[in-house]
DNA sequence: TAACCGGTTGACAACGTTGTCGGACCCCTC
DNA sequence: GAGGGGTCCGACAACGTTGTCAACCGGTTA
């Protein structure tokens, strides 16, 4: 800028004047500014900037891993609502890994982010704390933050909807429903554990019930392990859109019911179509995101908390009726 | 800094020191910075520390789409190395739209960050020309750079996988293929047309070429055309992930061969299974990230051009005959 | 002529950090 | 006790930008 200045003639003050639009400088000025700027292949450092006016312009997204579709569906729409407030989105996977969100977490911070979306990997998030009193807004997304933490949050309604899968399956007669779901360890899977649970009542039974990460193989295995029961399910609600993709692997045919939750693309395609239990990833994205932008234009109202509606899909896998008991 | 310098008694330099970890502090010194930096919950302004040491350790990536699975695959594997470098990632998706490659990548050098990796939307790169000759490093990654400039760049093998697609039905007796793909001023869906027309030699038919945006509408419009010929044809060659599932759903059940270039999640679970090109995104995002950090150790070698090998596997929708000619 | 005005322009400090350099102090040796 | 070497620490400038404030200029008014 310096370098500009010189070889426009003019002081420095007004070299910023140009760049950034500023009233009161002469026309004629101004066109020799932009003209040395172009010559001189100049561009604002935006660090500088950031560091004089206390703004980054800047959102930290933290999410579970990029490469699964819905979090990759959530990102590109916070993506879409950043841009267009004329900022930019520093975003980072955690993995599941606690330890790495926090990582990411503090090291957007020392970015000075002007706020930050956060799925959460772990429980404990008083190192925030300190953060928000400093006021930046946080919004959490699809999992709730650690206890004693009173933030914006945006839930996808996971105990309807899994209840809304339980019952549907019920509808076409089934009373064996597996349950096959991520670790209970992490709040989506509890919840829809736990709408399963409520939906199915009396005839819960703990033996058709599997929570772990999701491998080929432990799936395989639980699965084997249930149909080997006495009264073994006739139908299995997976527990998300991962686990229902490694259902349908495990199954390797069986025509078991099956409704997951999350869409997929090609769930349509599928032989039965799968049934599912779709949230919708971008809204998520967006209203957490229009929640953010509204902090930041100056929202104080108490901490909002919203839980986004759920739909179930039939498409075929999820009507297979019940056979008729031996 | 100045706070946490006062509250241990100590000079600003000092805390400097403590919270880089450098030499020549004594050890009850450094304690009682590390407790007053714990007290004031300071963490290290990042943007005045860059603007000090002109160093970023931020690294743009510019791709099409995060939510595209092949664009997130290779988003995370970069991610992955820059993070294993201590440096962050911005990210941003141009949606297929020169301008906005070209801002995201403004905006990224405005930021200063320490060197990009681009898979460009646009034609002309001359705008990277400054950025390139103040020393920033550039990777083109699944694309290369426009006209004059030579930079390095990842591609897949995109000729020679279509000619193996190709190749694959012409073995299993069908001499109609046809060519479904993106609009040809795609660098990727060029080549692979080119690929694809190579091997096919004198058996190649333009009428039996549609190359556009994927739309279910336009596919179903393309095929049915191509299907209402006197000599139809028998095979569908995809030239990508999207088009491939946009001709599954287009196809609607009628028992085509189909090859698709990129794999994908549950290809293997349709039925019959889609035969692919599979290109590895992780691979290709390893290997660009790998290449920046190499040029930003310091090599200074000619610019490399990679073509990574692509792999066609075999899993049903390929294999299905021809029909025996009329 | 002097006072005043609006439109332009520039000098300067400040943002929070780090590199450079030199000073204070201790311990050791001659 | 003077000199030398090492360890620890602090003063100061600089990075590139912007906010504040004052100065300048040509023309108008009292």
């Amino acid at each position: 800028m310096k370098d500009v200045a010189s070889a426009a003639g003019v002081a420095l003050k007004t070299v910023s004047r140009v760049v950034n639009g500023e009233p009161g400088v002469h026309p004629a000025t101004a066109e020799r500014v932009r003209a040395a700027i172009d010559r001189l292949g100049y561009s604002r450092n935006e660090s500088a900037r950031v560091l004089r006016r206390g703004r980054t312009a800047t959102i930290g997204l933290v999410i579970e891993d990029v490469a699964d579709p819905f979090y990759s569906g959530l990102s590109r729409a916070v993506e879409e609502i950043v841009i267009d407030h004329g900022c930019l989105l520093l975003s980072g996977s955690s993995g599941e890994q606690p330890g790495r969100e926090r990582e990411l977490v503090e090291t957007f911070c020392a970015r000075r982010v002007d706020g930050l979306i956060v799925v959460p990997a772990g429980e404990d998030h008083t190192y925030l704390r300190s953060e928000l009193e400093a006021g930046t807004p946080v919004v959490f997304a699809d999992r709730p933050p650690g206890a004693g933490l009173d933030v914006d949050t945006v839930l996808a309604d996971n105990v309807s909807g899994a209840g809304q899968a339980v019952r549907h399956l019920l509808g076409h007669g089934h009373g064996r429903i597996a349950f096959l779901g991520d670790d209970p360890a992490i709040f989506t899977a509890a919840q829809r554990l736990q709408g399963y649970r409520a939906a199915l009542g009396g005839l819960y039974d703990e033996r058709l019930v599997a929570m772990r990460p999701p491998s080929l193989e432990a799936v395989r295995a639980d699965l084997a392990g249930m149909l080997a029961l006495d009264d073994p399910p006739t139908a299995v609600f997976a527990g998300n859109g991962r686990y229902t993709v490694t259902v349908l692997r495990a199954l390797a045919g069986q025509r078991l019911a099956l409704v997951g939750f999350d869409d997929f693309e090609l769930a349509d395609l599928l032989q039965p179509g799968v049934t599912v239990v779709a949230q919708d990833p971008s809204w998520m994205g967006r209203v957490a995101a229009e929640l953010l932008f509204r902090r930041l234009r100056g929202d104080v109202g108490p901490s909002e908390h919203i839980e986004l509606p759920v739909r179930l899909i039939p498409r075929g896998s999820g009507e297979i009726p019940a056979a008729p008991h031996p």
